[in-house]
DNA sequence: CCGCAGGTTGACGTTTACGTAAACGTTGAC
DNA sequence: GTCAACGTTTACGTAAACGTCAACCTGCGG
């Protein structure tokens, strides 16, 4: 009963949740410093709970999709808050969906970017065949554009 | 023949510059610094040629691609080293292809972060319509929605 | 008792692309 | 003469998210 690492009183110390989610301990005190984790203490040591732990998973998720620290600060602010959970639920979907139209934009910007990179690179490569044609891209290069495609974005650079 | 203003003997101020291609002085002179530009003098006065003009929109064109500014340098260092011009136009082809993959890339993680919002907005939303349904967003954010894609483009637009 | 492995707290360093003064010079209008 | 509008330099500030010391404590195996 003692060994059983799944029950709820189980904790972790900051090692183990870096080893776990691939973070540094400097990262985890960093969090910690922004008031996104606070941990119990045994004596000086940490020692991470797994409501902790949970809150971290949340902060890694967050950070996947570009939230910054702040924002996840917020988001988790407002489910310590809790009331009754659903009026924070609700703020954190507003934030997601923000999110997601930032992304969006985002992406739009990227596309815009790959259709100007695209020009640019056009202009060179017909550049260079007139000039020095033996300068153009071979084998290598068409991995590239291989690669490219077999990710299906292809298309949609090249024209869709 | 003095006024002609597109004959190539003709120079630019910083402010002129910076108005035609809505930059700071402060800009082109971080520019300078990081040996990007580097303009003629007239006494302590930064006096712009048509070439320097070109390599400033070929810096901004940079920018906007998502270059950093020591991957702009090498660029239009390589134009500068010329011997003929077409290796260094391979070089850049090979960077713009770089930057190109790069920005697929950012677009699988963009589109890897939508996914896992998505679903995090469906659960949230799932919830929300079983405990408090009057939480679910409406018209107002709606219109929220549409107002951050407007300021997103306008960011893009001026510049941020 | 030694040393090592692991924990702790500061505190400063890094990177990028400038912003923001401060303090000064030059030119032209009034 | 002096004020404004432009230019110049030097230099510190900013934001994010940690990295990288330094200097210390602490338990444990040998």
């Amino acid at each position: 009963m003692l060994a059983d690492l799944r029950r709820p009183e189980r904790t972790f110390t900051i090692r183990q949740l870096c080893n776990e989610f691939k973070a540094t301990p400097r990262a985890l005190r960093f969090y910690e410093d922004k008031g996104l984790l606070c941990p119990a203490r045994e004596g000086l040591n940490r020692v991470y709970s797994h409501k902790d732990r949970v809150r971290l998973q949340l902060i890694l998720r967050g950070k996947r999709v570009g939230l910054s620290l702040s924002e996840i600060r917020e988001i988790l602010d407002l489910y310590d808050e809790n009331d009754d959970g659903a009026a924070q639920m609700a703020r954190s979907l507003k934030k997601f969906r923000e999110r997601t139209a930032a992304l969006e934009q985002q992406r739009e910007d990227i596309d815009g970017a790959l259709i100007e990179l695209h020009q640019a690179c056009a202009r060179l490569e017909q550049r260079l065949a007139e000039i020095r044609p033996d300068l153009l891209p071979r084998a290598a290069d068409y991995d590239q554009v291989l690669r490219a495609r077999l990710d299906g974005h292809a298309d949609a650079v090249l024209g869709k």
